[in-house]
DNA sequence: CTGTTAGCGCCTTCAC
DNA sequence: GTGAAGGCGCTAACAG
């Protein structure tokens, strides 16, 4: 921390802050009416208040928020964990809008967001216990349920995009939304199938293998172990998955379902590198739904509404912090150019 | 305020946290010594800070960061502020990959990240005044001088990617930058250049465009006002600005620069719509250096190092907090598969 | 080396 | 309607 003690140096060093006995003296009353007169909780004069208000804004008087923290309890702000398995997190925007839509909702009641990502189990258990936050957004797999829970000891918990028993979670349907879109594939022509995704032990994903499984099953179509490839970034990712199916000398597959759009887009673009035509020769869809507009192509997808997913794990957060609950979103089909 | 009552409640009900007090009576010392056994800062009989340090570990005590702050004056976070024509932030990566950076520079230090967009000027005020943080990191351009300086008055102030006298910044090169990446377009053959950008008022934008005409006047080539497009969001982007060049009446351009990645994407979506080929009939370039695993194509680019530009940044804050100091960063060209 | 004491800035009883 | 006083949890200065 020696690095930064240059900051830390500067904020004792500041010219005194104005602070709430400043405001008491100038006005002529004291602390007590002007805390009452700017929380303006109590009755009070008006002459008084408007006394008050008036010299507190001449003097740019805010309350301190580590006092009002320290009387009051609280701290205006909650936290937003995100898992490190997401890192660079921005590099796929599912969870930048999650974000967006999270801030949307605490800037409205005027609380603030503490944003982390990088923090191990241990400090953010400290985290939670030292008391910086009100609350907690978890979004991701990657912290062991046991963390979870002596967190939740601390403070209200809600957890987007994965469900924990005892805890507040927003979720996204996943089984039956990939059956979907896989039964899609089918009902366009496709018969040889081929599943890419970043992460099969991730539980999401698995369940959207699952999904695809039973669409296989429903239309007596075989699953090939060779074309369920893992496309995790250290691999490759897509680009290599969808490389390695068609090195597995099962042929070519007429269709593929990549377990999110990232993973989807890199196969795309390898297959139309090896020269195939994507819908043509292949038809590709993805699971998200994420923007297009600077992609490779429009992704027929399954979209997750990625603001309601925060919007509401923020509201269960604020509204009911008591009361673990669990929702869950279904996710909507989009045709895209990847598919017919 | 009101929907966040239950969460607000929620704090204060939590059974007690223990406290320092707590730690000391089962100790069997006084609170000081407590603190000074955990904050290893004086001499201390190692017994008894083992004693102190094994109960509070076995309590589950973490110091409360409110009570902490309160006296020493400081937060340990800072603040990182994005301006709201980046909305939707993410949507971007350019700035979640300097958010990215900053985390890191600040995690390393034990330092919170408190991330607002949303706020307006006097709310960012506010902010500022009520010490919520120790610093302030400004990403973007619609923050008011005169707003920045007055947050500069309650806390050190870094801009990233702006320049304003008197206030640490750390931007990046445009000017030349953008005449080189012209350059490289005109010896490829280009002679019939036109320029996008999201906004031409931004003084990014305007001292690339200066570049675009710097290289434009030394290969003696003129300078087509219908073929300088503005191409915001709301007017449709890259897509329609091109559009709008194609329908000018000029003929078709043979080189294309976009003041920013995104805007060159899009012109080349509408580029390969209109049944153009790029590179071969159109040379399209960007600026930036996005990551383009999932776009369109692999952009010829000037790449900003965005990690260096957050990494920075975050020193400059807390390292010199007291200097004003303008560090400009270069980009370094990328070729692509977009120019010859 | 350790305990006592005094605040940090604010809100909130409790008197007046 | 307003002031005085206590205390939120902690650190630091001062005694011992």
């Amino acid at each position: 921390m020696s690095s930064s003690a240059a900051l830390q140096q500067h904020a004792r060093a500041k010219p005194q802050r104005v602070s709430i006995r400043d405001v008491a003296e100038r006005a002529g009353v004291s602390i007590a009416t002007v805390s009452r007169a700017l929380n303006s909780g109590v009755e009070i004069n008006p002459d008084t208040r408007a006394q008050v208000v008036q010299v507190a804004r001449d003097l740019g008087y805010v309350a301190s928020a580590r006092g009002r923290g320290l009387v009051s309890g609280r701290t205006d702000s909650v936290g937003v964990i995100i898992g490190r398995e997401h890192l660079p997190v921005f590099l796929n925007p599912f969870y930048g809008e999650v974000l967006g839509s999270i801030e949307l909702e605490l800037e409205a009641r005027g609380l603030n967001l503490v944003l982390t990502s990088l923090k191990r189990d241990h400090q953010l258990l400290a985290f939670a216990a030292a008391q910086r936050v009100d609350g907690l957004l978890v979004i991701g797999h990657d912290l062991p349920v046991s963390t979870l829970r002596d967190m939740q000891g601390h403070l209200p918990v809600v957890l987007i995009d994965r469900h924990e028993e005892g805890l507040s979670a927003v979720t996204s349907e996943h089984r039956t939304a990939c059956a979907q879109i896989t039964r899609h594939l089918i009902a366009q022509g496709s018969t040889r199938l081929a599943f890419l995704a970043e992460d099969l032990g991730n539980p999401n994903f698995q369940q959207r293998f699952l999904g695809f499984q039973d669409a296989l099953k429903e239309a007596g179509l075989p699953l090939r172990p060779d074309w369920v490839q893992e496309a995790s970034p250290r691999l490759g990712g897509g680009y290599t998955a969808i490389t390695r199916v068609l090195e597995a000398g099962d042929g070519v597959p007429d269709g593929v379902v990549g377990a999110n759009d990232p993973v989807a887009l890199e196969a795309i673009r390898a297959l139309l590198d090896a020269g195939l035509k994507v819908p043509d020769n292949v038809q590709v869809v993805g699971f998200d739904g994420l923007p297009s507009r600077l992609h490779l192509m429009a992704l027929t997808s399954m979209q997750i509404d990625r603001q309601e997913l925060g919007r509401r794990a923020a509201r269960l957060l604020l509204e009911t912090p008591d009361t673990p609950q669990h929702l869950e979103l279904q996710p909507h089909f989009v045709k895209g150019d990847s598919s017919r």
